[in-house]
DNA sequence: AGAATTACCTGGCAGC
DNA sequence: TGCTGCCAGGTAATTC
């Protein structure tokens, strides 16, 4: 699920009753996800309120009020959703505008925060996550920037920051495919596998080409750069679309509803020039695009 | 130093 | 219907 769209849908997704609430308590169902659990969890967060819920790149950042924060990332499966207490009535459930998905799962609940919200009384905030590729690390006040997991993290792929110069720059002289430099999490953060090709498609260029050569090329570093900020914007506002009727935590809604260009469409006409849509294998990972349009 | 490969896990699906 | 093998959007550790 989570590229920095599904993230940030997440994000948008828990912001109403993580925002100012009172964690309760934290249950952990498990020692460890990818990594051990923070040592003392519960004993470090009960009774903090949560001042606000960020993101920086593919990773959810839970900040409270002492100035701690938990660093979430969720891996290749993992999802949060809102479940209500056993306080909150039926009737109180149904007029709340939240959208609560049963657990797929419940073996694979991990993390349980018990909060209680300003606005909303008392919920459960699940993390859900089959794989364990997630984690969930805590940060001292201050060392967010610090932090080793995001300290070496590029720029975000959102608002006006990603310019063809920028990208040019940090292009320049790179052998490497195109792909695998839009991977880079230290060039640009927060981009994976599906908008990466998503992002190429649209800007005509073939994921082997060399990152070098788009440096060289104002134009080219322009366009694709022009594509990057408008596939991870296109994608939110996909992701946010599913919360307007409904506000929920689960990106997964918002991420199927896309329709991709190349993505998963393996033979499939390309939405451009018709010809099948071609899947490769870079460093392992799948790598779909259009051979016939794109160069 | 930088690039490529492997490891970490479970679930779903295609093919037999 | 079960079994096997393969694939999956992530980062980190290891090897080259």
């Amino acid at each position: 699920m989570p590229e920095l769209p599904e993230v940030e849908t997440v994000r948008r997704g828990l912001q109403p009753v993580m925002e100012g609430a009172v964690v309760e308590k934290l249950v952990l169902n498990r020692p460890d996800l990818r990594f051990p659990f923070p040592e003392n969890l519960n004993d470090r967060l009960q009774g903090q309120k949560i001042v606000s819920l960020g993101r920086r790149a593919k990773y959810l950042l839970i900040e409270f009020e002492d100035g701690a924060s938990l660093i979430s990332h969720l891996g290749m499966s993992g999802s949060y959703r809102i479940e209500p207490d056993l306080r909150v009535s039926a009737q109180e459930q149904a007029e709340d505008g939240f959208h609560y998905p049963r657990s797929k799962n419940p073996t694979h609940d991990h993390v349980v925060f018990h909060v209680q919200s300003p606005v909303y009384g008392s919920r459960q905030v699940i993390y859900n996550d089959p794989r364990r590729f997630g984690f969930l690390l805590l940060c001292g006040t201050g060392e967010l920037a610090e932090h080793p997991s995001l300290k070496d993290l590029g720029i975000e792929p959102t608002g006006n920051s990603l310019s063809g110069p920028v990208l040019a720059e940090l292009f320049k002289g790179k052998k490497v495919p195109l792909k695998a430099a839009l991977l880079d999490q230290r060039l640009i953060a927060g981009l994976g596998n599906i908008y990466v090709c998503e992002a190429l498609w649209r800007t005509g260029l073939s994921p082997l080409r060399a990152a070098g050569d788009v440096a060289q090329d104002p134009q080219l570093a322009e366009a694709l750069a022009t594509s990057v900020r408008e596939v991870i914007a296109e994608a939110i506002v996909a992701g946010g679309s599913s919360l307007r009727d409904h506000r929920q935590a689960d990106g997964t809604l918002g991420y199927f509803q896309h329709s991709f260009a190349v993505y998963d469409r393996e033979g499939e006409p390309c939405r451009r020039c018709g010809a099948p849509v071609q899947r490769i294998v870079q460093n392992g990972r799948s790598t779909f695009f259009c051979a016939a349009c794109s160069s």
